[in-house]
DNA sequence: ATGGGGGCCTGCCGGC
DNA sequence: TGCCGGCAGGCCCCCA
């Protein structure tokens, strides 16, 4: 279920298990996900030491010492796990493998990563991390939404004269990188901006508000799904995605959030991806 | 060139 | 209980 703040969350849960590590094993369950896995992906692995665990949009990506970045998507429905010692007293033991456990690594140090896919949307590839910039899923990426790079000018320029509605702008990627379906929906709820109002139309100053909007909800989100992976992972071990109170999407029919309002939130399908919003808060 | 829709997959949930 | 339609947080590709 992973947007930009799920899949840092997944990283950060990564990170003690993965960063350091040797990969000793590696195991390939299937040929492909959404597309084929790179040519000896096991091999290339196997015996790699991961030196940086980072993140691009929603992309996560392990430097190795063998020159190459592993590229790492989980799509739809894709899960990352940590088992093994690393994570304390309590998990020794690795889970029974389940189905779609299509990609295992076991570190040197007995911790054991395993990514599991139900719908396969997700994807992973090996490329020389000297010309990471330039691989096909990396290169159109528009900037961080949380970084320097992603401020009133950028999207005030990306949005003039769009013609498509601005819900499908901000999912589009190489407008900004990492937003999906929720936080789109919930960032234009905060914003009062309809989700069916073209780009080119919200005034300039709407769309300089916008750009905190979308930082504030995403950093929160993060922060929440800090605080919950902790629990998790006290709990079971597992990198599992946080808990988050979500003021409009999934709230169809349900009373508007802001003070006063009486409208309920509605939901409408836009290219094929169910928007909710406020008729009467978001213009 | 740009925007909208189809398709990729499996699982789950509600209705009959 | 089973079957069926609808739905799901992504993203590439094709077509108009």
């Amino acid at each position: 279920m992973p947007e930009l703040p799920e899949v840092e969350t997944v990283r950060r849960g990564l990170l003690p298990a993965l960063e350091g590590a040797r990969i000793a094993k590696a195991s390939i369950n299937r040929p492909d996900l959404r597309w084929p896995f790179p040519e000896n992906m096991a091999a290339r692995l196997t015996g790699a030491t991961v030196t940086a665990l980072r993140r691009r949009s929603k992309y996560i990506l392990a430097d190795l010492d063998t020159g190459e970045t592993l590229l790492i998507h989980l799509g739809m429905s894709g899960r990352m796990t940590v088992s093994g010692d690393l994570l304390g007293q309590f998990h020794h033991q690795h889970p029974t493998p389940e189905k779609h456990d299509h990609v295992v690594l076991d570190t040197e140090a007995g911790a054991r990563i395993t990514f599991n896919d139900a719908r396969r949307f997700g994807a992973m590839d090996l490329m020389d991390t000297a010309t990471q910039d330039a691989h096909w899923l990396i290169r159109d990426l528009g900037p961080e939404p949380l970084g320097n790079a992603f401020n009133e000018d950028h999207l005030i320029a990306a949005f003039a004269g769009k013609r498509s509605p601005i819900k499908s702008a901000l999912l589009d990627q190489r407008i900004v990188a990492g937003l999906g379906n929720i936080y789109v929906c919930e960032a234009l709820w905060r914003a009062g901006i309809s989700p069916l109002r073209h780009a080119g139309r919200v005034t300039p100053a709407r769309v300089a508000a916008l750009v905190p909007i979308i930082r504030d909800v995403l950093a929160e989100a993060i922060e929440s799904g800090g605080s919950s992976l902790r629990d998790h992972r006290q709990a079971n071990g597992e990198l599992g995605y946080f808990q988050h109170t979500f003021r409009v999407y999934g709230r169809e029919g349900e009373s508007c959030q802001t003070p006063d309002c009486v409208q309920k939130i509605r939901r409408k399908v836009q290219s094929g991806r169910s928007s909710f919003y406020c008729p009467a808060c978001q213009r």
